[in-house]
DNA sequence: ATTAATTAAGACTAAATAGTCCTTATTAAA
DNA sequence: TTTAATAAGGACTATTTAGTCTTAATTAAT
């Protein structure tokens, strides 16, 4: 469903999210440690994150990555989603056709159209807050 | 969503299943032209789908492919899909966790559920036959 | 039996995704 | 101002997915 980058993505967001809620920055090897992914490859994914402003970098000694503390309820499942594997998900047709709308649908367009407006509903509904305090109160987990 | 391989899959066997409606076999090449795919990879997956008794292949002169015009109906898109990208789609978890289940969810393990669930649903409710009708009256399309 | 038309099989190439590694730029502290 | 700790960038490799090509096996018609 999401690329390996797109998981990665989202478990790391997550984990800065829960740390900036301390007030603590966090590098690309606690991350990737705890959220059990390649660090070299977690580093360019956050990358990524910056440059599309859903987190914050610190460079030079005492740097690390973080976000601002009050975004983090605002911040939906779908900006981390869009910012790595793109549109992709929403748009483009279920069976791979060029055209597929009402008026020149793919054999499954309707169908499809639901599952994928419910992931659509998901992603755009979910905060990062609530699943970062999830983990933090021991509901959910990053690894294993 | 799907492995092109699986939108090959889909379109192939809704074409097969419109020409056995009518005692046709059908060739790789005219399949692919009809579903607007490469000729070799769609043969590749028709053995596939051959493999797993979901269509028959007639070899020689005046083979083909078709399908069992009684069991068009009760052929499920959920079989086609199973036979060509495995249950990866139902099964594994939406973050990658190794385990993840209602003991150790990941962050969105019940809201992926649902969405899952969902696409679980739709492949397994839809025929073959009803995809293949929709074709033939023009309601939906296999290619542009 | 021979031939022409066909699917099956497997080795190969191409492209996309996943992942590593090294070098540079930046910055806080000493 | 030097140093040590860090993120950024880019070139590289590995793996998976997508796709091609050639040869073998099969079969209906002649």
């Amino acid at each position: 469903m999401f690329s390996k980058a797109c998981e990665y993505g989202i478990k790391a967001a997550i984990f800065i999210a829960i740390n900036s809620f301390e007030g603590k920055r966090v590098s690309p090897k606690e991350i990737s440690e705890e959220i059990d992914s390649p660090q070299a490859f977690t580093a360019k994914i956050l990358q990524d994150l910056v440059r599309h402003n859903i987190i914050y970098s610190i460079k030079g000694a005492y740097g690390g990555f973080e976000l601002d503390k009050k975004n983090i309820g605002s911040i939906k499942l779908s900006q981390i989603v869009e910012a790595i594997d793109g549109h992709k998900i929403y748009s483009g047709c279920g069976l791979g056709l060029h055209i597929c709308d009402e008026n020149h649908p793919c054999p499954v367009h309707n169908k499809f159209k639901i599952v994928r407006d419910e992931l659509k509903h998901m992603l755009e509904s979910t905060s990062l807050e609530e699943l970062a305090l999830n983990i933090k109160s021991g509901t959910s987990f990053l690894k294993v």
